[in-house]
DNA sequence: GATGAATGAGGATTCATTCAT
DNA sequence: GATGAATGAATCCTCATTCAT
């Protein structure tokens, strides 16, 4: 039993992992199942007995591997910190190395396909609904800024973020990851112009 | 010749608007050649005629949908203005009301199927680019806040402008115009936080 | 215009053709779609055009081969005859004949997957109406024998119809056309047994 | 042991017992063997204990539930009975009483799954036999009427019969048990209609 | 005996594009 | 110029059956 559980537990993880694998270097729809299933040394048959269908074993690669981002996105919320600069640099540093370090995941994040079926958007508002919430809460301790909507600031957030990411994930060589993540903070943090905001 | 040249391009021009009008309604990758053509009240191979494939129709559709958007923010960059602040007031606003006022054609520019053809990817590009030498020149001129790289920046804006606005025009009762120009306004210019920059 | 509808009414044609002659000598679900359009000499996507699906192609070939039939049925219905005994002779040498002359045609009515996707019944419920219209005539002019119910008898006498001529045109040669109709006459007008119904 | 043989005659009883119910409420087809195996408390592989493959089940439900019948059949062709007519109403009560209390076997004895492997013709056989025994019988001792092929009647009879109940499990609100028995008795003594047999 | 994870062949269907009329 | 019938490549998924445990 015990033995058979973890075998079947190895095949899925292997299915995942060729599936990460596979269409991050050739694109979903690109990807045949058959492909995918053979990577992992099985049966095509068995890559739908652990998944629905292929949109099931997208879902899955892309969830599960948000889901370690997401969990340390919540921890860091909970975190006391001692201002909201230290908190939104944290924030950033933390997407752009989930960026750094899961190259390939973020790659199938923005693929089409995953665009098509509505997955990237599920994702990313997940990231929306958490900004939000951070938002509004500091909206009724009177933080942010007059004329910043807490709703619409999340969605901005959320689209800098995702937005330079998908770049430079594919251009890692135009700048480095300093420059992104500070670039990122000072945006957040005051706007992109010198002298305490849109000066002359 | 003058009046068959005339019927020719009211035959394009009736091709763009349904592909507009179906692509924007059904998707792209739903909507059948066919129908478009049915729709222009011609035959399929008529299409042909007047452009390359799908894909070409599609690039026309969007291109010469942006044309006047972009002509305008070069007019605007152009224009002798007080100061920064006031620039990104006026381009801000120029984005959301084309949004507002052409809401299927930004509908078609995010569909999945120009993102797949990266046609989407073309067009974002271009306003990266116009915000990139932008952003550069006034690097140079030492305008921009230190830790700010243009580059990124560049990217940062389109981001926050183009992800917030697909949003928008698709829960357009979610928050008002206003708001929304505002708060990406104040974010370009001060951040989102109250008390100059990141408080405590 | 017209030599092009013309070889579309003739690839129409050849499609019903192919697909009656490979359905009955194969099986219906045996016989692959590429196959019967490569019998017609077109490509696969012509057998799409012309029919819905697969499934359309088995109606269309039953329902246009029943036409036939039907309206013999009909016309045989509406002339004048001396004497009910003529009529069933008639009708059901019409059936007999039928068969004979369109094994295919009944090969395929009665093929499993005809069975499975309704067409079979809903052929043999137009058999079924057609006698049912006729008996409840006969009955209110009390023609029938007592204790007979019109709408069962219809579907005593269509079952004794087909479940027979199913088994001969696969067994032709147990026994010749003529004793086939005299048997099924004779049962329909005056049972089987000899001394006027039900002797010792 | 006795125990153990026991328990094994039980699951068997309830894999037939799943098998009639599902096959008849879904179609064979529609029937996953992993639903029967799970409907009575097994796994899929101890369904291929009991049973060489879902033919065989399929096989085994119907052989089964017509055993019974058959058995019923051989009794009543063994009792002396005053006439044709008593035997033929007999003959008829029994088929109509067997449909109506076993109809979910009527329906698995219809199924086209049941049709394309060739269950159902195995068992109308079955009755075509019995009956062309019988039939040929009576026509050595000359109490066919002539003009009636007993072969032919067999098969006639039985479609009457089959067709007829096959219809009326449907639609058992159409008409009740004793309009089928008196009309189908009726036809097989003495025809449809009034008069002693074809009527003017 | 019982289990249930793994197997893998097999085929209908779509639709952008063409080119003879 | 306009037409529209014909093309045909290309792939996901099912599910009865097996056999190592």
């Amino acid at each position: 039993m015990n033995a058979r559980q973890r075998s079947q537990a190895e095949t899925r993880r292997r299915l995942l992992e060729q599936g990460l694998k596979l269409f991050a270097s050739q694109g979903v729809a690109e990807t045949r199942t058959a492909d995918i299933a053979e990577g992992a040394g099985v049966a095509v048959g068995t890559l739908y007995l652990h998944f629905k269908d292929k949109q099931g074993l997208l879902r899955a690669v892309l969830f599960e591997g948000v889901e370690q981002l997401m969990a340390e996105l919540h921890k860091l919320a909970e975190e006391p910190l001692p201002d909201i600069g230290e908190y939104v640099l944290r924030h950033t540093e933390l997407m752009v190395r989930f960026a750094q370090t899961h190259r390939d995941m973020c790659r199938v994040l923005f693929d089409p396909e995953a665009v098509r079926c509505r997955i990237s958007t599920e994702i990313t508002d997940m990231f929306v609904l958490f900004q939000e919430r951070r938002l509004c809460g500091q909206a009724e301790a009177g933080l942010l800024a007059p004329g910043i909507g807490p709703k619409v600031a999340a969605h901005a957030v959320v689209g800098l973020l995702t937005h330079t990411l998908e770049w430079w994930i594919r251009h890692p060589e135009e700048v480095d990851a300093g420059t992104v993540i500070s670039t990122l903070v000072n945006l957040r943090l005051s706007g992109l112009y010198a002298a305490g905001g849109g000066a002359a």
